[in-house]
DNA sequence: CGGTCCATTGAAGGGGTTCAATTACCGTGG
DNA sequence: CCACGGTAATTGAACCCCTTCAATGGACCG
């Protein structure tokens, strides 16, 4: 799948588009790339919009003592910058983790948002809360959850974002993302994540080599992980837990 | 200030609003209110637009297992439901904290997204990327920082919100939070929580009694927490660390 | 071949959790 | 007015998950 029908065919499957949307999102034609490590967004300037088509990034954060926190993994047909406000408020870096490339999107945005498009603009409210969706679920993981939670949730997360764009087969997947890159996407040190890695693979369940990913067994890994995956127009899934021995939630001001 | 005035103020402090805009905000009467515990927002019901105007919620999230993880407070001024797509993914349920009162806000959202009052559409579009900012804030508290900055962290950042809604008087607000609300929102144990509370009593850095909280010495707080203030329109503050020792973030495919 | 990045392993230590109990704080009803 | 019940705050002690420090080995590359 070369590069700009990837897009067409990950909005597609979040909207109905209609075949002159389909055949906009397919002229898109300027293409630009850069190294791995290269700031894809610096962490000032104004946010053009693109889609990245080919690697992987990461939004970044940096406390003042060097400690970094991956905010989030920016995947292939993943979009930047494509709000209806030019200027975001939160602007964070995002990093190439591989070799990139992307196309510039400045038409697709001025079509979604200048109100032709209905349809378009309507996908990209919903791509973005995906988006935001993934950013909640990065925050239980990160307060609530041990580091084999932690990882395995993680990686069934990448795993349905990146079936999306078809980058996914037989539950495995490219997982270019050092061992100290995944310990600051999950809030672990690098040693930690090591650790955790052989436990998984230990257990069977998940393979991890040459930079590919395969899950095994990955229903298991669902339970383990307390993963549910985001549904499109209404998150489904009952909370399906016994209340447990908790105090209820809150005072009993209430009935 | 009364009710519906509180939105207005928050909003127009926001982005410029036309006088007719602030009259419409300002002729909102249709409130509401519900007991603690409540839920403000079901985990599937549709979401309908509002403005919280009296109280505190928090939405949670729930494993199995049930721990939980409070993914944001939702303060007075603050709106819910009021993007454009009527179904949000996101959708994680919203409990009162406290007693609470709220405007429906329809009209509001009718008038934003419908194409009449592009003021107020960007006051809105500006709300909600404070909220996302306050997330990846979050996100980087329970990544990253310990349990003395996390608390500290999100101090710096109610008394910011309250500010901006006028509920802050000379360092001091209403906090009407459980320890163990606390400690859900942070991503720690109750126990923990409490006793780092102490520690930042003893450090005089914050007074804390009968559900009201002061920062003493808030300029000391912030150098603590790295905490830096949101800007409207562009996130000014520079990284403004040293790189200590730590590797480049990526390898060296690049110059 | 030496350099650099990355994965891996060992050992020690600490921040935070868990369990358990006590104390303080209210609003309620006798 | 005080005993009562329930929630929230507090404290102690033991434990453990995870971190930190340090060192080794492997893979790739110029």
């Amino acid at each position: 799948m070369n590069g700009p029908v990837i897009i067409a065919r990950r909005l597609s499957a979040l909207a109905p588009l209609a075949a002159e949307t389909v055949a906009l999102l397919e002229s898109l034609s300027d293409i630009r790339q850069a190294p791995a490590g290269s700031e894809m967004v610096a962490d000032q300037a104004a946010l053009r919009p693109r889609f990245l088509i080919n690697g992987w990034g990461a939004r970044v954060r940096f406390l003042a003592d060097g400690r970094r926190q991956i905010l989030s993994f920016v995947l292939p047909g993943d979009g930047l910058g494509l709000c209806e406000r030019p200027n975001p408020i939160a602007l964070t870096p995002v990093v190439a983790i591989t070799p990139v490339q992307w196309v510039e999107a400045d038409r697709i945005a001025a079509a979604a948002f200048g109100g032709d498009n209905p349809d378009l603009e309507d996908a990209l409210h919903i791509a973005a809360a995906l988006d935001e969706a993934c950013l909640l679920d990065h925050v239980v993981r990160l307060g609530r959850q041990t580091a084999l939670e932690r990882l395995s949730h993680l990686f069934l997360e990448l795993r349905d974002r990146l079936t999306r764009v078809d980058l996914v087969q037989d539950q495995a997947f490219a997982f270019p993302v050092t061992q100290e890159q995944l310990a600051d996407a999950a809030g672990l040190s690098a040693v930690h994540v090591n650790r955790t890695l052989q436990s998984l693979r230990n257990d069977d369940l998940i393979e991890y080599q040459h930079g590919r990913l395969r899950l095994l067994r990955p229903a298991l890994l669902e339970t383990l992980a307390d993963y549910r995956a985001p549904m499109v127009s209404g998150w489904t899934s009952a909370r399906h837990g016994a209340d447990g021995h908790r105090a209820p939630f809150l005072s009993g001001h209430n009935p």
